[in-house]
DNA sequence: CCTTGACCCTCCCCTTACTGGAACCCCCAT
DNA sequence: ATGGGGGTTCCAGTAAGGGGAGGGTCAAGG
């Protein structure tokens, strides 16, 4: 069961370069064959599926980077666990948040243009220094 | 009516650092004085409002340098806006969607997660191979 | 045995939108 | 003259890879 890179990569939808960069940050450390080539076994796998859905939760790499090594500890305490997620949590609220305020407030101003080939524009206005709510 | 950087700095809102940056990329171009200071006319300030607050509302550095080239011709059509803004309200609704759709899975299995002592924890379970919902 | 195409390797620069820092100049008040 | 608070340039770094050059390797087919 020892996989080349390609291989890993189909399996964890991760492209070869970021599997690639994962080892060189020390996520990861595949053995080597004699030609050089990458050799992943079971537990490289199982590391870069975890890394590969952290990642796709919004995770940070260095948020990866303590999940994994909480995911490995046997002894861990859940909490430890529980709160980088509670921390992302939060940050994921607050971009939201950000985004739906932009979001209304330039689908206020883009509701308002008329969007015709005449150059008035209360986007433009609303972009400008012109502060009339 | 002659500013310096750090006046434009508090008038504005951006840093110093990032109205040189933006001179360097070609977004204003403020005079120079004998002792190489920067000065910054009215224009100058008007555009760089403009771009705080574009850059603000989420737009790119590009969509904010098509966005500075509309405000200053006369002759735009409001159309062009509005599609740079229609485009970018998609982009921000597809975020949003997806930093929900993170929202809930997290949510869902912190709230299993006892966040105690023990190790057993639903979060990682979550994110390694193990693919019961 | 040789070639072809699909893999794999390393190394380096590029991206976004800045931010930090070093090393230096300028002006005014003490 | 010295101190502080402006300003200037340039260099390096960030997150998380992406693109591409230039080259080695492997297996199958002719």
């Amino acid at each position: 069961m020892n996989l080349n890179i390609g291989d890993v990569s189909k399996r964890t939808g991760l492209r070869a370069k970021t599997i690639r960069y994962y080892e060189d940050i020390g996520l990861v450390t595949p053995l080597r064959d004699t030609n050089d080539y990458r050799v992943f076994r079971e537990t490289d796998l199982h590391k870069l599926t975890f890394l590969s859905r952290a990642r796709a939760l919004g995770f940070t790499i260095d948020d990866c980077r303590n999940l994994l090594a909480l995911y490995e500890d046997e002894t861990r305490a859940s909490a430890d666990v529980k709160e980088i997620t509670s921390k992302h949590l939060k940050e994921i609220e607050a971009k939201i948040n950000d985004l739906q305020a932009m979001h209304a407030t330039l689908s206020h101003l883009s509701k308002e243009c008329a969007g015709d080939h005449r150059p008035d524009c209360p986007i433009l206005e609303g972009l400008s220094g012109d502060d009339r709510r």
